[in-house]
DNA sequence: GGTTCGTCATAACAGCTCGTTATGATTGAG
DNA sequence: CTCAATCATAACGAGCTGTTATGACGAACC
């Protein structure tokens, strides 16, 4: 009945004194205002101004209206301003779940990018393993999630329907040696040339990888121990208890003097990536967060 | 770029959890939730809101502008609850203007019946001779003003051009003269036979009238007594000073045992009418003014 | 007091917003 | 696996909301 533009009119006719002032100050033509009013009246069923002459006053019922035009534009202004700063990154908050090793990589370097080009932003991070963090994208409580897969395993495209997905890097699969193996020196190392070590076997994703890969290779490893952290992984190995699969992210920042790290051969990698729902990829906020991984993944 | 529909959608989707249960809140059908939704997306250019599986949720920018909706359409729910007041007679403030002999008789009535009728009105009333009261309605003091003229004298349609004129009575000139005057028994008196007469004259209009009559009767009035006061013409009558010329609405209120009053012969009326603006003709207070005026008047 | 300027009203018209109904796609539940 | 519910999309029409062009009217100024 009462729209925000009748008011806007009503208003600056009041401030202004007449119709072709208002509508300058407006950017209308003043047939504009001047329809405009009449309208407003005609829905009203009263009416809102008098002329007197050459100038105009408002009645009482318009003055009414002007009184309250300056509560709804203020809150109107406000509102746009504030969509405006979420829009414009100026403000805005972003909910972030990312695997272990990404977190130690990855993910501080997008979200330090992030928050020196948008220091508006309030950016919250918590770590969990990917099926616990695509459940919290999908319940509303993240809003993205740096996850994992390996390829060809069954559980691959897991849970992925109904979300978007953002390729980040591909991340291949060490093997993690003591100094001293015999196939320390070699350039890439078969899974097959290791079946009768004893295994590390870290998160429990990355055994199952392991195991898929022993079958491959005809042989079924013998796994002593295992632990979710990559860095007691890397020490295990350095004590030559064993060898490990290690995603080569977990290299970026955990490093080992008496571990080797080489490539599989045949090479094995696996996919990590940010999701979201479609819905978020249009919030700017979770766009500009995105971006940001997707840069940090590629240096 | 916000409209107000855009923020009762809005508002009702946060509240209602859901597309469809917001359309059946507001009257609407689905579709059109749907695409105000997007709408305003596009406009603001942000999303508002995030689908998860079944229901909707706001996102961050969704709840600024329901949180927004609360004062905005709060304020308009409450201009428009005022205006309606005002068009329903609920409130509404009315400034009248009338002369003297009016003030006593008609104008009483009508305001009267008018406060019975709607007690929400503020009825204010200043007594004012004609030219003044033309003057405010035109300066926008004044809402209804309660005139008089003449008919046939120059000033007659004196000012009259661009407000709107309401008839309320034909006020009959009676003659006053003493009881014991020679013509008190005549059933009516022509002013030829009061050419030697005193006259006392009461307010300046009514002076002009009289010498008007005069003219036309071919005699000039021996003017010894003037007062805008018509008790006290009554008064001067009554103590055989002179006779006089009353306009009838006077005699409504004022009487005197010793003055007699007669039509003239040949009849001279003067009109008497409610002036406003047009455009005041449309605010309901003035226009309900006017009917009560034309009411009292008939009575 | 006539003339001219300024202001508002009206008419005709074009574009687009804003609803509708009908139908499709996707999700969650039994 | 099927069904029900929800949101998205398409097509469409009415009506609003601006525009320009022109008229009427009052005010101010020679």
């Amino acid at each position: 009945m009462i729209d925000v533009n009748g008011l806007r009119v009503i208003r600056a006719i009041g401030d202004e004194g007449g119709f072709t002032a208002a509508a300058e100050r407006l950017g209308y033509s003043q047939p504009a205002v001047s329809q405009l009013v009449r309208r407003l009246e005609r829905r009203l069923g009263t009416a809102l101004v008098e002329k007197s002459g050459r100038s105009v006053r408002l009645t009482e019922a318009g003055r009414v209206l002007a009184r309250h035009a300056v509560t709804v534009l203020g809150a109107i202004d406000a509102a746009h301003e504030e969509v405006a700063a979420i829009a414009g990154l100026r403000a805005g908050r972003v909910r972030v779940m990312a695997f272990p090793s990404s977190s130690a990589t990855v993910v501080p370097l997008a979200l330090a990018s992030l928050r020196a080009a948008h220091p508006g932003l309030t950016v919250s991070f918590t770590e969990a393993e990917p099926p616990e963090s695509l459940a919290a994208v999908r319940a509303g409580d993240c809003d993205v999630a740096v996850a994992f897969t390996y390829p060809g395993t069954p559980e691959e495209r897991a849970d992925l329907s109904g979300l978007s997905r953002v390729p980040l890097l591909d991340d291949e699969v060490q093997v993690a040696l003591p100094s001293a193996h015999p196939l320390a020196d070699h350039v890439a190392v078969a899974l097959g040339d290791l079946a009768g070590e004893t295994w590390i076997a870290g998160c429990p994703q990355c055994r199952g990888h392991l195991l898929e890969l022993a079958r491959r290779a005809d042989f079924d490893p013998r796994i002593d121990y295992a632990t979710d952290d990559y860095v007691a992984v890397l020490g295990l190995v350095a004590a030559g208890l064993g060898v490990a699969l290690v995603p080569g992210l977990v290299l970026r920042s955990a490093h080992h003097h008496d571990v080797v790290t080489r490539p599989l051969k045949p090479a094995s990698r696996r996919e990590v990536f940010a999701v979201t729902t479609p819905d978020l990829l249009r919030v700017p906020a979770v766009a500009a967060t995105l971006s940001a991984l997707r840069q940090a993944a590629a240096s």
